[in-house]
DNA sequence: GAGTGGTCTAGACCACTGC
DNA sequence: CAGTGGTCTAGACCACTCG
């Protein structure tokens, strides 16, 4: 008999599904230790090379970090390794150089058709518009205005981001218990205009990377809608294809 | 049964070794079999398992696809999920579409500064520089300018290029024997000069991207270096960020 | 030393392919 | 059916961290 399985997931995934459960509803936050190996093994009655694998699945989607002698910790935004994990801006000459981020702008506003379909969220509900700009060594670089679910993001205001002394995404996560997994960008080469121009130091009408990124949570839910413009005068882009 | 070995790095990691140096050698050629892990495991007399984890590693990075119940193969760009692996240009609207390469010269030249250099290669030594174009839908997206090390891609002219079907890696695995493993892009945007824009029919000055990509063949060896001016009206460059 | 992740082994069984 | 990769187990030992 040709039987069709119709849904067959090996034991490991669904010791990771289980697992991510966990991440999801808070049950271990972000920069905490999951339980040992051995203890999950036990709790799920399964063994550990069963529980490891599940668990290498998951460090290799960058959801935890493995620390050898210590334990596996949920991966976090607030971790050196971690700070700049999605941007992918390097200096053309020099080494890596820490950005700093110069809040502009931030107000409450309602979705509208682009925004509500990107962030998945009815047309008119609240966001949050957030407009900064990025330094590198002092020259602005980057021009980026950011659009956020606002059920997530109540409460927050331009003081609140001025503030903040490490990354967005870090503040994120502290404050609004938004963890970002993963981000789809979409880059495009357009002409600055005037305004933007002006913030990033370069010619009316010279050319910028646009870097429209979506960010996801867990569950693939879209939480961030950003469009970057990058002045690539002294920088560039760096994407490594494997 | 295993012993001790030499070096700090784990079993599994030596016995990947051996086998990429069997990748690197040519023993196994892209799309033939690899042998398998039980036989694999008796030849270097490690268990199943410790083969296993070395495959995987391989896997992971590509270098290798298995297939159950068939066996393990060396990945080829001459396979339909790798033909456009290194090729990130989505259009705006409707699905993906196939790109056409339209060759527009081929010659051979003597490495410059900068192309010794990216190319790891000595200054004056011969090198095969390539211009094209690519087609999405008819409409021109991409204006390619390939510098190749020379004494690698011996033979290749325009009629080889324009008799050619399949996708440019696929003919240099095939003909020159390279296979191009992972690869850096950099991406900047830059206004398009008189001869780039009649060639992707868009005005002089409009904004493109210039991704600039170095292509590395086994044991990191730098062997292409191209740079691609892109035309984003109808398309853009699209990067997961995970 | 106790506890953690990391490696390695041996063996059983399952799922898929092709003859 | 034999042969392949895929899963799962149980146990041993190693490497690292911390008290």
């Amino acid at each position: 008999m040709a039987q069709v399985s119709p849904t067959f997931s090996p034991l490991y995934r669904q010791i990771k599904n289980l697992i991510l459960q966990g991440l999801a509803s808070g049950e271990w936050r972000p920069g905490e230790a999951i339980p040992s190996e051995a203890e999950l093994a036990i709790r799920f009655n399964v063994s550990q090379g069963t529980v490891r694998k599940a668990i290498d699945e998951m460090a290799a989607e960058n959801l935890v970090v493995r620390k050898q002698g210590k334990g596996t910790y949920v991966a976090s935004h607030n971790d050196p390794r971690a700070f700049f994990r999605f941007l992918r801006v390097v200096p053309d000459v020099g080494g890596v150089a820490v950005p700093q981020s110069v809040p502009l702008e931030c107000w409450r506003a309602k979705a509208g058709q682009e925004a509500a379909r990107i962030l998945d969220i009815p047309l008119g509900a609240p966001i949050n518009i957030v407009r900064r700009l990025l330094k590198f060594d002092g020259k602005p670089v980057v021009l980026d205005e950011i659009y956020l679910s606002g059920d997530v993001f109540q409460g927050l205001t331009l003081e609140v981001l001025q503030g903040n002394q490490d990354s967005l995404y870090t503040l994120f996560e502290t404050h609004f218990g938004v963890r970002m997994i993963r981000a789809e960008e979409r880059i495009r080469a357009v002409a600055a205009d005037r305004a933007s121009a002006e913030q990033l130091q370069v010619d009316e009408g010279s050319p910028l990377l646009s870097v429209e990124r979506v960010t996801y949570t867990y569950g693939d839910k879209p939480v961030e809608w950003r469009r970057g413009l990058y002045s690539t005068a002294g920088h560039f882009y760096l994407n490594e294809l494997n």
